[in-house]
RNA sequence: CGGGGAGUAGCGCAGUCCGGCAGCGCACGCGCUUUGGGAGCGCGGGGCCCCGGGUUCAAAUCCCGGCUCCCCGACCA
């Protein structure tokens, strides 16, 4: 491993030698996030924060078109809540963090838990607001941070705290909620394609995976360019499970007392840890433009004062238009060489590049160089917003479609344990396989391939033919993978 | 929680075995020359050698105790 300080790409492991290390060695010279001296803790730094509020804004103004409200919860959760929901505690318990002394002179007279995910607090907190039918359903939503003591941390995919949003709707009828779950993984689903680019399976997942406390969980799943699986976003139907523990109820239209039918979602910022891994190359980061912090960087070229002031005049000719139309666009004036900065902008993944230099003015033009052909293109500087906003857009569709082909690449078919298990000896991917819908075969999977796991499945697609394990007919057709 | 590795300048490390002036590369500051794919030369600043004890004339180095981080597994978004 190369570990050198300075931030160029020659000293980035190699993705096919190490992925691990050309992971850790990206995020870091790439200023995404850092270590800190907390233990599975890490600060995201600004480069990779503005992803993450890219993320935010689109996904906030989805669920705000339909209806969810943000509010804010207590990060301390007393003992005795969170004790309620009993397949909930069984989950969860192992990796909470617990407050318990409170200053100089305050007194505990319980511990307090750091939130690992907030149903106990919202539905306690929630019940109260909720008395009849005309208050429902009630879609909240809550942007913040959580706690999981992690035994192993990787930057941005699993560190002890992260930053996520929690839904947590309450709805009068099953339907409803199970409705509201597939709406918010419809989202998500556009989150990863349209913003991120990156293709997901959407189902449901198996029960051995479905979220502590939860009927049924669904997920995206996405690949990452080692050919592991992703787990990006999940949204859950609880049914009544947690209304009965917390006692989460409301009259109904003729007068019943009924209890409520709630879910629960969460998108987190490994979906940054997403972007990194499913887009990016040996010579760094791929941003997908709609949630690149900068979308165009501009780096001039001159020689001397003159230079530098005619180069100068000539930029600001049409920046204020590029961002006029929306384009988030740098001017790279620091010093240093064109070239050091080429390469800064390269790994730092900035999806199109525009060199100026006194032959460009000369002939009103720009060199356009975009991050995955990296080839150079000179076009007029007339009119040089629109074609921009198009490129973005080109690029935005070129990666999608070189993920959709890599994960095409790499999905495949088998029917038995046996093929199962001679692919994943040195192969990687998604891999479809029929399966009974038994948890005797799941596990007998993971145990025979060494961790290779249901991801999720399409619950109305039948499956044909006969389980890979038992032999018994299959009932889905689930995609297995490895993953992270 | 098991196994492994590591804490020395901002970062990456050598020095530790065999005790004797605190080093190297990059980064950083200044000057000059440079600038269309990672610039060169010169000068310079910067240290709680992870923490606490012990041995010794003398400890980054040896001994004892502790802390932290990273990697690999099992567990997890």
């Amino acid at each position: 491993m190369i570990e050198n300080a300075d931030d160029f790409v020659k000293d980035i492991t190699r993705m096919s030698d190490d992925f691990d290390h050309w992971y850790t060695d990206v995020v870091r010279k790439a200023e995404m996030a850092d270590y800190t001296p907390v233990r599975g803790c890490m600060v995201i730094r600004p480069y990779g924060y503005a992803v993450w509020e890219n993320i935010q804004r689109a996904f906030d103004d989805m669920i705000k078109s339909s209806g969810h409200e943000n509010m804010y919860f207590p990060l301390l959760i007393p003992e005795e809540l969170l004790m309620k929901e009993a397949s909930h505690i069984e989950g969860f318990t192992p990796e909470v963090a617990w407050v318990t002394e409170a200053g100089r002179h305050g007194r505990l007279d319980q511990r307090l838990a750091i939130r690992p995910t907030s149903e106990t607090i919202i539905g306690t907190v929630m019940r109260k607001y909720i008395q009849s039918h005309r208050d429902l359903p009630q879609l909240t939503n809550q942007w913040c941070n959580v706690l999981r003591w992690e035994l192993r941390t990787r930057l941005f995919l699993r560190t002890a705290e992260f930053l996520w949003q929690e839904g947590h709707t309450f709805h009068a009828s099953g339907q409803e909620a199970r409705d509201e779950v597939d709406l918010i993984l419809e989202y998500y689903r556009q989150i990863s394609e349209d913003w991120l680019a990156i293709p997901v399976l959407t189902g449901v997942k198996s029960q051995s995976e479905t979220f502590a406390g939860a009927v049924y969980s669904k997920s995206i799943e996405a690949m990452m360019r080692d050919g592991q699986a992703l787990q990006s976003g999940t949204s859950h139907y609880m049914g009544q499970n947690f209304a009965s523990a917390y006692d989460i109820g409301f009259t109904s239209r003729d007068n019943q007392r009924e209890l409520c039918h709630t879910t629960s979602w969460g998108i987190s910022t490994r979906l940054v840890g997403a972007v990194i891994m499913a887009h990016g190359d040996d010579t760094g980061l791929v941003m997908p433009p709609r949630v690149a912090p900068i979308q165009v960087a501009v780096v001039p070229i001159f020689r001397d004062e003159a230079g530098r002031a005619l180069v100068a005049g000539f930029i600001e000719g049409w920046t204020a238009e590029v961002r006029g139309m929306g384009i988030r666009l740098r001017v790279d004036w620091s010093e240093g060489r064109p070239g050091e900065k080429y390469n800064r902008w390269e790994l730092k993944g900035v999806p199109l590049r525009l060199e100026v230099g006194p032959r460009d003015v000369a002939a009103g033009q720009v060199v356009l160089v975009d991050r995955l052909s990296r080839e150079k293109r000179p076009v007029p500087a007339a009119g040089l917003g629109q074609r921009l906003r198009d490129e973005l857009a080109d690029f935005q569709d070129a990666l999608h479609r070189r993920a959709l082909d890599f994960r095409a690449a790499n999905t495949h078919e088998v029917s038995s344990l046996a093929a199962m298990v001679a692919h994943f000896q040195g192969g990687t991917g998604f891999v479809y396989a029929p399966w009974c819908g038994g948890a005797e075969c799941e596990t007998r999977v993971k145990d025979e391939t060494g961790g290779v796991t249901i991801r999720n499945y399409e619950p109305e697609e039948r499956a044909s033919g006969t389980c890979l394990v038992c032999g018994r007919p299959a009932v889905h057709r689930v995609a297995f993978a490895r993953s992270y």
